[in-house]
DNA sequence: GAAAAGGATGTATGCGCATACAGTGGGGTC
DNA sequence: GACCCCACTGTATGCGCATACATCCTTTTC
């Protein structure tokens, strides 16, 4: 606020001493006498001095920051100007509820718990976090605007062009969070999708005896769907499909909406399954819309499970058997990757996988 | 990860022009001819090159970054070292209900809508957002970490002390989150609780002729708190006092546990209110938690009221009629003011009461 | 009590970029 | 054809700090 922000020349002048003592009382406490170190502390309180960042990350070359980059989060959201409404008048609203989580509600979102676990082992190893979400910008102002400012960086596979992050991969360490491991040298993070998802379906046949299942995947070309789908063949395979022709397998795009309608058709078709897995909770939660909507009950008549662990599926009607994702761990162990990279660069790759938990609600109950 | 990051010299070099060259390309295209532009943009991604911040911060005198400074969201949470888990068992685990909302559930946190209301915004102004969260550390820590990476600085009020404050406010602008304004000089974000409050109170003796109205207050000596209060005593003010022998006062904290007792020794005593109005959204809760412990009707024979409109309140039962704050906007707003000042310094300090909104839900229902 | 060994502090330099200012050259003007 | 103007590019400098190295002063050693 100031007309100009004090520098170290100027506390070293107000203290009477160098620029490198008020450096090191700074950097190196010990290395300074206790006396002089007070002096400059003194002076440093007097002019309200505050080191710049970036002359410190000039100098020793490291920023002592880690970024995490998400995709947009929310798409559809308002990107207007913000224009601040300043009317008295309180607003009564009444609020109806709703099955449909639509706009009412604000859940816990992935980006929000990754986040917080990033946040959190940011500072257990002396760093502060940065946050970028992409929006669409074009890929090279991503590059400038976050890369150029941290010491290493978090990305959510799939986010970025893969040669962008090369490119950033030749300056400072990147880790892919939730994405499988391919032919890069990046390191990784994710969860157990397949390991989940064998043990979510092997719980819904030992909860009922589903002689025709269906399996509803999402989209079909991503990390996630295709691990999840690998889990349940497993699973399948444990049960000998031969003794199960009913087993089917549609998509419905990782979409509540698209999983609905694909309910409803089955609905309408008379050809209703036993048990219907999904690659994820929104998709269950469509399901569930449907066959309610023709009452048709769940679990009696139909278990029906999903993938995720969103706080929806807590709170459906019948709450949702899902495969609870350790998001807040997935960010911890994306910086914590990071960290142990940056302390030593020649390690080779790191991928580590986080376990899942099966979490059995009313949906699936036998 | 190569030995050595490129610098705008290698890039200079690598294109056959010089450093100003280079520099321009990136910060204002327009300058340079075509055919330059694109030898040089060849060269950058040739080299790899990613500009570094700390420089460019340097030279330009400003970050492009803002930060969110925050208290210790959760002070219980683990902050033990994080060792990933690599065994590959799935565990099954049985979510039972349950209507403590504790350890099961994460709901969306104060925190994490504010952080992506003023992410939003930064993105719209240009700025990357930088997070950070105090936890205990000694303040001076926080001022070398922050302030000084940062052009302006976004601040949950109570959770720095003044004088830090102070300090850090002489190099950059500083914007009080959800505080009240004081004999400061700082920009000030918050919401309208007093009229809110007002505005719910008024609901409840809409509602239903409340004779006995109980309101239950927070920690006192909170401004959040002591605004509610007087909200409050604005709505009982238009419904003359002495026509409502029943309304009394007591504190609980803020605490669900303290209002559940606060309600269960309420009920013992057999003076049970009309309706009881709670300074926050958990103590809301608590009192339902007594109210139904004791086969007491909401909102039958009791109504109850909260504020906030915490995610819980959505999915208690009954449904909590509340004042929802717009958590989202309050960041918005926070980094809409920071930015407006840092386009002009010299305006005058900003105060920003944004509107809330009373939610009505079946735990007033006439 | 003199010399060696530390301990404390100062001096000088470079980190990588933006930018004011100084060229440089090509096209237009009369 | 000489001159001016404008568009483009290069040169030189400083941003604020960390740190290697030099210097100076205080202990310690024998």
């Amino acid at each position: 606020m100031s007309a100009k922000a004090p520098t170290v020349y100027d506390v070293a002048e107000h203290a009477g001493v160098s620029i490198a003592t008020v450096s090191r009382v700074l950097r190196r406490p010990a290395d300074v006498r206790e006396a002089t170190r007070e002096r400059v502390l003194a002076s440093v309180r007097a002019l309200g001095y505050v080191p710049s960042a970036s002359a410190r990350g000039l100098a020793a070359r490291r920023t002592g920051v880690v970024g995490l980059f998400f995709p947009d989060f929310d798409a559809m959201r308002e990107t207007t100007s913000f224009v601040p409404d300043r009317s008295g008048t309180v607003p009564v609203v009444r609020d109806h509820a709703s099955d449909d989580d639509g706009a009412a509600g604000s859940d816990l979102l992935y980006f929000d718990e990754v986040l917080r676990g990033a946040e959190i082992e940011a500072w257990r190893n002396g760093f502060v976090l940065l946050v970028g979400v992409g929006r669409g910008a074009d890929s090279h102002t991503i590059v400038s605007d976050i890369a150029g400012r941290v010491d290493g960086l978090a990305v959510l596979a799939g986010s970025v062009p893969d040669e962008m992050l090369e490119h950033i991969a030749r300056r400072i360490p990147v880790v892919l969070i939730a994405g499988p491991r391919r032919d890069d040298d990046f390191d990784h993070v994710s969860v157990d999708n397949r390991a989940g998802m064998r043990a979510l379906v092997e719980h819904v046949f030992a909860a009922r005896e589903a002689d025709g299942m269906l399996y509803i995947r999402g989209s079909i070309e991503t990390p996630d769907d295709i691990e999840r789908y690998e889990g349940f063949q497993d699973a399948i395979a444990a049960h000998p499909i031969e003794t199960r022709p009913g087993v089917s397998v549609v998509s419905a795009e990782f979409s509540r909406d698209r999983a609905r309608d694909v309910a409803t058709s089955l609905v309408s078709s008379g050809h209703i399954p036993d048990a219907i897995v999904c690659a994820n909770d929104q998709m269950a939660l469509g399901v569930l819309d449907a066959l309610q909507a023709h009452g048709i009950a769940v679990p009696g008549r139909v278990l029906v499970a999903g993938f995720d662990g969103i706080d929806a599926g807590r709170h459906s009607v019948p709450r949702l058997t899902t495969v609870r994702q350790p998001m807040e761990d997935l960010g911890r162990a994306a910086v914590h990757v990071l960290s142990g990279r940056l302390g030593d660069p020649s390690q080779p790759p790191v991928t580590l996988r986080l376990p899942v938990s099966v979490l059995v609600r009313e949906s699936t109950a036998p």
